[in-house]
DNA sequence: GATAGTGTATCACTATAGTAATGCACTATG
DNA sequence: CATAGTGCATTACTATAGTGATACACTATC
């Protein structure tokens, strides 16, 4: 119960998949800083009631997000946002892990007929926008 | 038969849609100067034959291409690349464009814990790897 | 121990994405 | 006009992603 209040938005009928939309917010909520390191999140049955889901849906989200390292499970008590980064990896390593988006980016500016420049500068302003 | 070679690989159990991976590396071609604007793309029937592959797969590929403004229908010979930039759009609305692949790189990177310094380095490193 | 709260494994159902076989409309070329 | 080449519309099949109902294992709390 001690659990931080919810703070979603589902649209079920967006062709987003549900427990992908619960997935973003959950990892946005926690990049924004709004959900902190030990956090408990609402249970899945909590969850499930309020976004009118399935439970299994919203378990379904919760595992992949423990997968991902960002949550952590606390048996018997519910799933926790895992302190900031255990990432033991190096920051090459982590740069590594962005390549295949930022591929997918790099593709389509081109395509669009933008300069390096001009995709550069779309990245830095989203990022001072998160900031 | 005038077509440009083929010159393609497809791993059909990769996970990837054959006909994602059909548009990927013909965007790709395009992006890289070796396919340019007004060359005819080798026929459906062709392509389906050499990647063994129904010729619809194919089809399907291309024809979202052509949605997608890459290439365009020339009635009885086939699929050619389209003109370059027939986007009469503003440099600001093709960057706007970028947006929504732009949010996903970053909300990935501040998740990994990089700094802005390093995520813009990651999009600088595969740029000057494409040109 | 009893109870009520966690998350999850299992199974089943449904919608849809992906692929393919076939036939058609159209056009270049002779 | 005839032929052989385009791409596409239609239809059907299959695999799988997404969701959900149920039963279970585990733990905090009393």
């Amino acid at each position: 119960m001690a659990s931080v209040p919810i703070q979603f938005e589902i649209h079920p009928s967006s062709g987003v998949p549900i427990f992908r939309q619960i997935m973003d917010q959950v990892r946005a909520q926690v990049a924004s800083g709004r959900l902190k390191a030990g956090d408990l999140l609402p249970s899945v049955r909590q969850m499930g009631a309020e976004l009118q889901v399935n439970m299994m849906t919203v378990s379904k989200a919760y595992s992949r997000l423990e997968a991902e390292g960002v949550l952590e499970r606390d048996r018997g008590m519910g799933m926790r946002v895992r302190t900031a980064s255990p990432t033991s990896a190096s920051v090459g390593d982590r740069q590594q892990e962005l390549r295949e988006l930022v591929d997918h980016v790099v593709t389509r500016g081109l395509q669009l007929g933008l300069t390096d420049e001009q995709v550069v500068a779309v990245v830095k302003m989203v990022l001072k926008e998160r900031r």
